[in-house]
DNA sequence: CGAACTAGTTGTATGGTCCAACCAATCAAC
DNA sequence: GTTGATTGGTTGGACCATACAACTAGTTCG
């Protein structure tokens, strides 16, 4: 086993429990009950971007890192569904302005208290600062991995 | 924009970031240069489980959470690729003892070492004492979320 | 021995994604 | 204005990873 007895750095051992935790929220979000039957999961994130700020298919898209066209198809069916509204850009008529209908913040305000009342029972032993200093740290994380994201120069990922 | 402005409980808040880091470590992965081109990224997770020790594939599929017969097509390209070996198992004739090859370690290594590199200059101004932090809690959420997979009765999930 | 069980493999279906081709509207230039 | 190029969005085809289900082969216990 020369893992074990070679954790080495601070990032590496960071590296591995990243990938582990990774894995598993993959697993549980597998297995979690759809809020709504037809919705995706990963119809979720939509929802919540377009709920800080109506914008587009191509910006939605960039902001959610995923291509276009899943984007198109994903809100075609939020529309059907009700959860989001299609309006006319006024800059750029070939454009639209994407916007969460009272419905659309229903359900992402269900689906948040939802996964707050499950990550609650979970992090029970936890203390708010720990709980805090954890947030703030992964918060940070993410913002690191954005600036990266737009401009990955510095050298390639792993 | 009746959400930033009511991000109410701390963990409310913790799912929120959990949501954006996850969703942006998928991207990096997804566009991450393969060390070997072969090798799915879910396959090091495998790879990784098995240099602790060696294991038959039902446990392995248990370890990382996926199904067995994913796991069992897997393999099947580890040992094609010459990263893992099927051994006999001295128990069960039906069974397999699995087990990384040299090649698969160097792999490993070479794998885990890109990733810290990534990682080191991705965190270049965090302080050591905020990357063992961090660390730390997430190994700690990773235990509770393994906990909870594991026996999920308390309530049901995001 | 034979019945019930278990480890692993393989066939099939599904969900989510990207790429490429496409349509439609706008803008730019003459 | 009319035409050519550009840009926003949609649709079709393919791909990849996974789960479920059917099957094979080895095992255990009566």
């Amino acid at each position: 086993m020369p893992f074990r007895s070679v954790p080495s750095t601070p990032t590496a051992t960071l590296g591995d429990e990243l990938v582990r935790v990774t894995k598993m929220l993959h697993v549980v979000k597998a297995q979690a009950p759809r809020k709504h039957p037809q919705v995706d999961p990963m119809a979720y994130p939509l929802l919540f971007n377009l709920q800080r700020e109506p914008m587009r298919v191509s910006a939605l898209a960039d902001a959610v890192h995923v291509d276009v066209s899943t984007v198109s198809r994903q809100v075609s069916t939020l529309v059907e569904l009700g959860f989001v509204e299609r309006g006319p850009d006024p800059d750029d008529g070939r454009a639209q302005a994407l916007s969460v209908t009272a419905e659309g913040t229903a359900l992402l305000v269900a689906i948040r208290e939802s996964r707050d009342r499950w990550l609650q029972q979970l992090l029970a032993d936890w203390s708010d600062d720990d709980v805090r200093h954890f947030s703030d740290h992964l918060a940070r994380f993410a913002s690191d991995l954005e600036a990266w994201l737009a401009d990955p120069t510095p050298r390639n990922a792993s």
